[in-house]
DNA sequence: ATATTTGCAAATAATTTGCAGTCGA
DNA sequence: TCGACTGCAAATTATTTGCAAATAT
């Protein structure tokens, strides 16, 4: 359950925070900070903005969701923590998620390095722009 | 030359331009718009940040310079557009390149996709910080 | 002279901060 | 009651834009 969630993270489970980490888990989307108010203020009508900002950033802090940026200046987030790569079309907008080979990536440049996150972006077009 | 860089790219290889772009050649640090427009305007008096943007923005979409975004809201300019990964050292804040393999990267889940931008940003501490 | 480049200052957008009011154990 | 949670409004930061002045060919 989402409270379960929380509480194993040390935050508490309040409702704004249960109706964000909902919101997150149930959009495939990726959804940015103006999205997730956007959209959750129609069913909670007293959620501030400044709330969505304080809830995404305690989750990033506690490893719940993940921050991507895709295109730099924008901002969405993630709540599956799981490696994987983030790929942007840049026509339709839409983004997808896709297997990235981690252990592939590494090169003997970062011999040495201890690499805690890894984020991998593509652009381009999908294959439903193409056809057009 | 940098004068034929720009020519060949289309761009007017004015005195702003061609100090801007020195400067990202010569400098390996991936500098912010700041640090560039700092730096620049002890030697260039009449510099202004506008210009810098401009120059930049220029730049980028002629394919000369890339941006990079390892982490968000900190945004900064590579001169070398051949294909790289970027480490940030979440210790030092520096940041280091690694030779990326594209070729391992590409899974089937993007069977049908046309990739035309690849960024791959890593997080960690680097050899440096870790003896410390 | 004519088009391009540049720079100021204002506008915009995203995010952070200070602080006071509110809520729950 | 007490401390954590919330929300408003103001502050901050990065970037863009409009337009006029400077510059180059």
């Amino acid at each position: 359950m989402e409270s379960d969630i929380l509480q194993n993270s040390g935050i508490k489970p309040s409702f704004h925070r249960l109706k964000i980490l909902d919101f997150l888990r149930s959009r495939k989307n990726h959804p940015t900070v103006d999205e997730i108010y956007s959209e959750l203020v129609k069913e909670v009508p007293t959620l501030s903005k400044t709330t969505v900002y304080n809830t995404l950033k305690l989750f990033q802090e506690a490893g719940l969701v993940r921050r991507i940026n895709v295109e730099e200046q924008e901002t969405r987030f993630d709540a599956d923590t799981a490696s994987h790569g983030h790929f942007k079309c840049v026509q339709c907008k839409k983004i997808y998620d896709f297997i990235v080979d981690d252990a592939a990536i590494v090169t003997s440049d970062l011999k040495g390095f201890n690499i805690e996150v890894k984020k991998v972006y593509f652009q381009g077009t999908c294959p439903g722009c193409l056809g057009k």
